[in-house]
DNA sequence: ATTAAATGTCAAAAGTTTTGGACAATTTGA
DNA sequence: TCAAATTGTCCAAAACTTTTGACATTTAAT
Protein backbone atom coordinates (compact mmCIF):
# COMPACT_ATOMS: atom_id res chain seq x y z
CA UNK A 1 0.00 0.00 0.00
CA UNK A 2 1.90 3.13 -1.19
CA UNK A 3 0.20 7.50 -0.23
CA UNK A 4 1.08 10.46 -1.26
CA UNK A 5 0.38 11.69 2.34
CA UNK A 6 3.92 13.50 2.67
CA UNK A 7 3.16 15.86 -0.41
CA UNK A 8 -0.71 16.54 0.12
CA UNK A 9 0.42 17.13 3.90
CA UNK A 10 3.43 19.81 2.43
CA UNK A 11 0.91 21.03 -0.35
CA UNK A 12 -1.15 21.93 2.75
CA UNK A 13 1.59 23.43 5.07
CA UNK A 14 0.70 21.19 7.74
CA UNK A 15 3.61 19.39 10.17
CA UNK A 16 3.27 15.70 10.88
CA UNK A 17 1.52 17.01 14.58
CA UNK A 18 -0.72 19.18 13.23
CA UNK A 19 -2.25 16.89 10.74
CA UNK A 20 -1.67 14.10 13.83
CA UNK A 21 -3.93 16.81 16.09
CA UNK A 22 -6.82 16.76 13.00
CA UNK A 23 -7.06 13.15 12.78
CA UNK A 24 -6.98 12.45 16.83
CA UNK A 25 -4.02 10.68 16.21
CA UNK A 26 -0.24 10.63 17.71
CA UNK A 27 2.12 12.11 15.36
CA UNK A 28 4.33 8.58 15.55
CA UNK A 29 1.27 7.02 13.90
CA UNK A 30 1.17 9.84 11.48
CA UNK A 31 4.98 9.26 10.53
CA UNK A 32 4.34 5.43 10.62
CA UNK A 33 2.21 5.49 8.21
CA UNK A 34 3.73 8.06 6.31
CA UNK A 35 6.58 6.21 6.17
CA UNK A 36 5.01 3.02 4.97
CA UNK A 37 5.48 0.78 8.43
CA UNK A 38 2.21 -0.53 8.77
CA UNK A 39 -1.38 0.69 6.77
CA UNK A 40 -3.77 2.51 9.12
CA UNK A 41 -7.24 1.22 10.01
CA UNK A 42 -9.88 1.94 7.96
CA UNK A 43 -11.40 4.92 10.26
CA UNK A 44 -8.09 6.54 10.54
CA UNK A 45 -7.33 6.38 7.05
CA UNK A 46 -11.05 8.32 6.84
CA UNK A 47 -9.32 10.90 9.27
CA UNK A 48 -6.49 11.05 7.13
CA UNK A 49 -7.98 12.00 4.48
CA UNK A 50 -10.73 14.20 5.45
CA UNK A 51 -7.71 16.52 7.28
CA UNK A 52 -6.48 16.45 3.70
CA UNK A 53 -9.61 17.25 2.04
CA UNK A 54 -9.20 14.32 -0.42
CA UNK A 55 -11.04 10.58 -0.88
CA UNK A 56 -9.22 7.67 0.59
CA UNK A 57 -8.28 6.60 -2.92
CA UNK A 58 -6.93 9.95 -3.74
CA UNK A 59 -4.39 9.16 -0.64
CA UNK A 60 -4.18 5.86 -0.41
CA UNK A 61 -2.90 3.70 -3.61
CA UNK A 62 -3.63 -0.39 -3.34
CA UNK A 63 -1.78 -2.23 -5.47
CA UNK B 1 -18.59 3.90 10.72
CA UNK B 2 -21.90 2.08 8.77
CA UNK B 3 -20.73 -0.20 5.85
CA UNK B 4 -23.40 -1.29 2.92
CA UNK B 5 -21.54 -4.48 2.37
CA UNK B 6 -24.95 -6.55 2.91
CA UNK B 7 -26.40 -4.81 0.04
CA UNK B 8 -24.11 -5.03 -2.55
CA UNK B 9 -23.05 -8.61 -1.58
CA UNK B 10 -27.23 -9.48 -2.18
CA UNK B 11 -27.15 -7.79 -5.65
CA UNK B 12 -23.94 -9.28 -6.34
CA UNK B 13 -25.70 -12.67 -5.08
CA UNK B 14 -22.67 -13.65 -3.75
CA UNK B 15 -22.34 -15.18 -0.05
CA UNK B 16 -20.49 -14.55 2.76
CA UNK B 17 -18.15 -16.91 2.07
CA UNK B 18 -17.99 -16.00 -1.53
CA UNK B 19 -16.93 -12.38 -0.21
CA UNK B 20 -14.77 -13.69 1.53
CA UNK B 21 -12.62 -16.22 -0.67
CA UNK B 22 -12.33 -12.90 -2.89
CA UNK B 23 -10.97 -11.16 -0.19
CA UNK B 24 -8.94 -14.13 1.21
CA UNK B 25 -10.17 -13.64 4.50
CA UNK B 26 -12.20 -15.85 6.77
CA UNK B 27 -16.10 -15.73 6.90
CA UNK B 28 -16.02 -14.95 10.30
CA UNK B 29 -14.44 -11.70 10.13
CA UNK B 30 -16.29 -10.88 7.25
CA UNK B 31 -19.48 -11.51 8.60
CA UNK B 32 -18.40 -9.26 11.73
CA UNK B 33 -17.47 -6.16 9.72
CA UNK B 34 -21.12 -6.47 8.07
CA UNK B 35 -22.20 -6.51 11.58
CA UNK B 36 -20.78 -4.05 12.83
CA UNK B 37 -18.76 -5.59 15.11
CA UNK B 38 -15.30 -3.93 14.19
CA UNK B 39 -13.59 -2.22 11.54
CA UNK B 40 -11.55 -3.12 8.36
CA UNK B 41 -8.12 -2.62 8.37
CA UNK B 42 -7.47 0.00 5.54
CA UNK B 43 -5.93 -3.00 3.11
CA UNK B 44 -8.90 -5.16 3.92
CA UNK B 45 -11.41 -2.63 2.96
CA UNK B 46 -9.67 -2.27 -0.62
CA UNK B 47 -10.39 -5.94 -1.13
CA UNK B 48 -13.49 -6.02 -0.19
CA UNK B 49 -14.67 -2.65 -2.19
CA UNK B 50 -12.54 -4.51 -5.23
CA UNK B 51 -14.50 -7.45 -4.72
CA UNK B 52 -17.73 -5.63 -5.07
CA UNK B 53 -16.55 -3.41 -7.45
CA UNK B 54 -17.08 0.07 -5.51
CA UNK B 55 -14.80 2.63 -4.20
CA UNK B 56 -14.19 2.30 -0.21
CA UNK B 57 -16.61 5.21 0.17
CA UNK B 58 -18.73 3.66 -1.70
CA UNK B 59 -18.83 0.64 0.48
CA UNK B 60 -18.23 2.14 3.78
CA UNK B 61 -19.91 5.40 5.25
CA UNK B 62 -17.45 7.32 8.23
CA UNK B 63 -19.52 9.93 10.06
C1' DA C 1 -41.89 -30.51 7.58
C1' DT C 2 -37.26 -31.68 6.36
C1' DT C 3 -33.04 -30.76 4.80
C1' DA C 4 -29.15 -27.99 3.17
C1' DA C 5 -27.17 -23.67 2.90
C1' DA C 6 -26.23 -19.52 4.92
C1' DT C 7 -25.62 -16.68 8.77
C1' DG C 8 -24.63 -15.57 13.64
C1' DT C 9 -21.79 -16.28 17.58
C1' DC C 10 -18.21 -17.83 21.01
C1' DA C 11 -13.53 -18.26 22.80
C1' DA C 12 -8.61 -18.35 22.52
C1' DA C 13 -4.55 -17.28 20.01
C1' DA C 14 -1.93 -14.72 16.75
C1' DG C 15 -1.03 -10.71 14.30
C1' DT C 16 -1.28 -5.65 13.59
C1' DT C 17 -1.97 -0.84 14.86
C1' DT C 18 -1.70 2.89 18.16
C1' DT C 19 0.10 5.11 22.07
C1' DG C 20 3.40 7.80 25.29
C1' DG C 21 7.76 8.98 26.57
C1' DA C 22 12.18 9.85 25.27
C1' DC C 23 15.94 11.07 22.49
C1' DA C 24 18.70 11.43 17.97
C1' DA C 25 18.94 13.28 13.45
C1' DT C 26 17.64 16.40 10.07
C1' DT C 27 15.78 20.57 8.23
C1' DT C 28 14.67 25.53 8.47
C1' DG C 29 15.43 30.13 9.01
C1' DA C 30 17.07 34.08 11.54
C1' DT D 1 26.35 29.29 12.61
C1' DC D 2 23.06 28.55 16.08
C1' DA D 3 18.68 27.57 17.88
C1' DA D 4 14.18 26.00 17.09
C1' DA D 5 11.21 23.16 14.72
C1' DT D 6 10.40 19.07 12.49
C1' DT D 7 11.06 14.42 11.53
C1' DG D 8 12.77 9.74 12.46
C1' DT D 9 13.24 6.01 15.69
C1' DC D 10 13.13 2.89 19.87
C1' DC D 11 10.60 0.42 23.38
C1' DA D 12 6.90 -1.77 25.74
C1' DA D 13 2.12 -1.79 26.70
C1' DA D 14 -2.58 -1.32 25.29
C1' DA D 15 -6.04 -1.71 21.92
C1' DC D 16 -7.87 -3.66 18.00
C1' DT D 17 -8.32 -6.98 13.99
C1' DT D 18 -8.13 -11.57 12.12
C1' DT D 19 -8.06 -16.48 12.34
C1' DT D 20 -9.56 -21.26 13.34
C1' DG D 21 -12.74 -24.42 14.89
C1' DA D 22 -16.99 -25.35 16.58
C1' DC D 23 -21.77 -25.11 17.17
C1' DA D 24 -26.50 -22.68 17.21
C1' DT D 25 -29.82 -20.21 14.63
C1' DT D 26 -32.05 -18.65 10.65
C1' DT D 27 -33.39 -18.83 5.77
C1' DA D 28 -34.69 -21.00 1.51
C1' DA D 29 -36.21 -24.59 -1.24
C1' DT D 30 -38.26 -28.79 -1.93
Amino acid sequence: MKNIIKQLRKKSNMTQAKLAELCKASRQTINCIENDKYDPTLELAFKIARALEKNIEEVFIYE
